[in-house]
DNA sequence: CCAGACGTTGTT
DNA sequence: GTCTGG
DNA sequence: CCAGACGTTGTT
DNA sequence: GTCTGG
């Protein structure tokens, strides 16, 4: 999962929780959707300090020709990283934390489907794990692309979605970043669900479905209208 | 051996 | 239904 | 993830 | 590049 996200917070906190030696100039972003550039910290090269990048959501692995928009890759499912093609050498090699401070998740089927905000009770950012490649091609401007790893849900999550992504404790943020770790035996196990305790979820309004919609309300509890009462003389 | 795919999600 | 674009 | 398009030819 | 399928 994790198909949208937010990442409202100045780039000051994020500096601090990140341990960036700057601090980035990031707009707030209400919704933030696949096909657009998303902040990542990366310590490319490998050595570097951290720093933060702009990567287009959508992995492209380098041996694609050109990107294809029928294959796009924003989520890379935890249990398989070392196994599909597309993956493994970005989870050995090209490892990135993607700063967040909420995500959707859409809960129920087709007709009734409904988005949810998720996100720490305290407020913090967090860092979804994620895999990045280098361009392929020449895309003027682009940095790279990058996916975000999905784990089974929490108990927070569980009612609302079947997956959610692998958010990385800040402890094992090291580990993860570091392009010269290839003990990816020990990166597996960081790749658990987030303790639902520190979460919380709640209903949003239905406009975050547009990702053209940015508007900072849509991060406000939302209670939906009513059910249409139903027509005399049809049950259903 | 070569050819062709290489992915996740949700939905049926 | 399926693909593309944000 | 959801929303919205989905096509070619010839003519202006 | 590397894996799967024939």
């Amino acid at each position: 999962m994790c198909g949208r996200y937010t990442l409202t917070l100045p780039g000051e906190i994020l500096a601090e929780v990140f341990g960036l030696d700057e601090a980035p100039e990031l707009a707030p972003r209400y919704n933030i959707a696949p096909t657009q550039d998303v902040a990542a910290v990366r310590r490319v090269p490998a050595g570097a300090p951290r720093s933060l990048s702009m990567l287009r959501w959508g992995l492209v692995p380098q041996w694609q020709r050109e990107p294809r928009g029928s294959t796009l890759l924003i989520n890379a499912r935890a249990e398989s990283l070392q196994d599909k093609p597309a993956f493994r050498e970005a989870f050995e090699r090209r490892r990135c934390l993607i700063p967040a401070d909420g995500f959707y998740e859409w809960k129920g089927a087709s007709r009734n489907r409904e988005p949810w905000l998720i996100k720490r009770d305290d407020g913090r950012p967090f860092a979804f794990a994620g895999l990045w490649e280098p361009p392929v091609g020449r895309e003027p401007g682009l940095v790279g692309t990058c996916a975000i790893v999905t784990t089974d849900p929490n108990e927070l999550m569980r009612p609302i979605h079947d997956r959610m992504p692998a958010i990385l404790a800040e402890p094992d943020w090291n580990a993860w970043l570091d392009p010269d770790n290839r003990r990816l035996s020990a990166l597996r196990p960081l790749l658990k669900p987030a303790p639902a305790e520190d979460y919380v979820a709640f209903p949003v309004s239905p406009a975050v479905n547009n990702a053209g919609v940015e508007t900072p309300d849509l991060i406000l509890p939302y209670t939906p209208p009513p059910p249409r009462q139903p027509r005399l003389g049809f049950d259903s």
